[in-house]
DNA sequence: TTGTACGCGTTATCAG
DNA sequence: CTGATAACGCGTACAA
């Protein structure tokens, strides 16, 4: 079934049946609702790899999506989409390998599609530098923090620096000296490194020193590798009186496996999360965290790529302001 | 960039250049290098959508996720692209709102896309049965039960039913007779009403009866409606001494809240779940619960629906077995 | 207001 | 083995 079988019922031309259905005006109203109840009666729809054969630009918005691992990125998907719907644009999802390149992706992505802009969910740029300044098509990244130089990306994140002073901040204020980290690599994503770099400067701020090989551990972001790093933890710092953790997962993980070995979260133990995952105001005990907002992060992200699609506006890269949950899992040391 | 530039480019006809490009045999190997060379220079990709255009059967199986919030989704989806990725099949994901109809989200992506297969996520045809006995493509649905009599529809889930009078042998046997239950509505899902049937199975062997007046609160599958439905329970039946509940998440914001109110999980009250979520495992205490094999619906789901499309094998409707996770937020009554 | 015809980038067929 | 060319289904000048 296609365009021309439609015209052949109707009696008319194809080009009349393509413009009907592209709702341009200069159609008679008899003939539109002709080809209306045709194309009703058949239920047609209009091929749409011919439509972007012709087409070249889409109207379509990507959303890349890597690795759904991360608990957060199904709150953010379905926020774009919602918003996405009443606007004049498509969504398209992808969802990428954990160890794709994403700007890799994207490029092709556009190229195939047409696609008039692109939302990367869980990318690091970091890490693909050299193909992310090769895109050539308005893209943003949502909650990586990430700025390339003459390149057509967009960020909006939380500013993870600030936040994690704001734990250690939290944790020093609540009387803790002795603090473990529980974090991911610091060769790999930016994050790490940034929410490092701020514990860090919380602690330097202090007075406080902090002994690397004795108080870090890397984990993976799951709970499993968060139970694994805090017994690693404990032998090799069994003194420590806080754990910074550098997502709810990993604290997660780890306030289980504390309690499995004795120690009780706060009692014996602090412990603070990053992230505002949904679960960490169910978990017992309740997580102290840092929470990132969403439904704002998404918002935005789609405003700027929105602004730089239809007004050409430059790139921009956004903090969007974090919470700080207080939870139960952090005692105050007397 | 086209495969006619590049036919320029190298001296040669754009037949010849998709011919490599297609891994065709009859092409010398001279020729072949020279057009793989001057591809590899531009990072030379052929048009998706002229392909299909001409295809007209894209190879292409399509999953359709509907509603992001079940926490399995995730882990389905994943192993789902890890299967199909290596096979000759391209994976491509829609992500659908919660109250969108999928049986015609599916009709259209598969005129538009010449779709060889879908496979829904947590889709319910019951809901759209007349929809999904018109999908002309193979499909199938996992994790929900559902025949549809002529169609083309499979299915993989769980054995809903069993599981649930497993999980009420189990509190019975441990010695609870007052047990009340948190559940979905039962005018919803068939999951929800299957469960259901089973439970009150398992009470009526054992010689109890159900009240389902003062013992059974409906809610929404999160922690949120969990918490609430746990208090309103119980404020009905306050002497129960063990909650069904039939998901994971509606468990643990019932424990939660539970805690909150000053009742103890399991010492004061036993309660399991459904689902068997990684949290699960992480809570405290423990969850008590049923795990769906999460792997083994996607393998067996993609399996059912390459012999469909491949062999032309009828639908078929699989149940997978489950395991049954103990966990601590059960004790034996005395 | 409507019809015609070309081109979008590819694959496949058929000569050479 | 390689080159030329006709589809695939649609949108859109341009002509009528």
């Amino acid at each position: 079934m296609t365009i021309k079988d439609i015209a052949r019922e109707c009696g008319c031309a194809i080009g009349t049946v393509s413009r009907v259905l592209n709702n341009h005006p200069d159609v008679s109203e008899k003939t539109r609702e002709k080809v209306l109840a045709v194309v009703k009666k058949h239920n047609f729809i209009l091929n749409t790899n011919a439509k972007l054969l012709k087409a070249q630009d889409s109207k379509t918005i990507e959303v890349l999506v890597k690795g759904t691992s991360s608990i957060l990125l199904n709150s953010l998907l379905e926020r774009i989409q919602k918003r996405i719907e009443p606007l004049s644009y498509n969504a398209s999802v992808v969802v990428l390998d954990e160890y794709d390149n994403e700007a890799k992706a994207a490029n092709r992505i556009y190229y195939e599609k047409k696609t008039v802009g692109i939302i990367f969910l869980g990318g690091s740029p970091e890490l693909f530098k050299e193909d992310f300044a090769r895109l050539l098509v308005p893209c943003v990244v949502i909650s990586n923090e990430s700025q390339i130089e003459d390149s057509h990306l967009s960020s909006v994140s939380t500013d993870n620096f600030t936040a994690a002073c704001h734990s250690a901040d939290y944790l020093i204020q609540m009387g803790h000296k002795k603090i473990g980290v529980i974090g991911g690599d610091l060769c790999g994503s930016g994050i790490t490194q940034r929410r490092y770099d701020g514990f860090l400067a919380s602690l330097a701020k202090a007075g406080l020193n902090f002994d690397y090989e004795k108080a870090y551990v890397t984990s993976k972001y799951s709970f499993e590798d968060g139970a694994k790093a805090a017994q690693m933890l404990m032998k090799k710092y069994p003194d420590l009186t806080a754990i910074f953790a550098m997502s709810d997962v990993m604290a997660i993980g780890a306030i289980r496996k504390l309690d499995d070995l004795g120690y009780k979260v706060p009692e014996d133990i602090s412990i603070i999360g990053f992230d505002g995952i949904p679960i960490g105001e169910y978990y017992r005990p309740r997580l102290a965290t840092i929470k990132q907002q969403v439904d704002l992060l998404a918002d935005e992200g789609l405003n700027i790529l929105l602004d730089n699609i239809e007004r050409n506006a430059p790139p921009k890269n956004k903090f969007i302001p974090f919470e700080f949950i207080k939870g139960e899992s952090v005692r105050q040391l007397v």
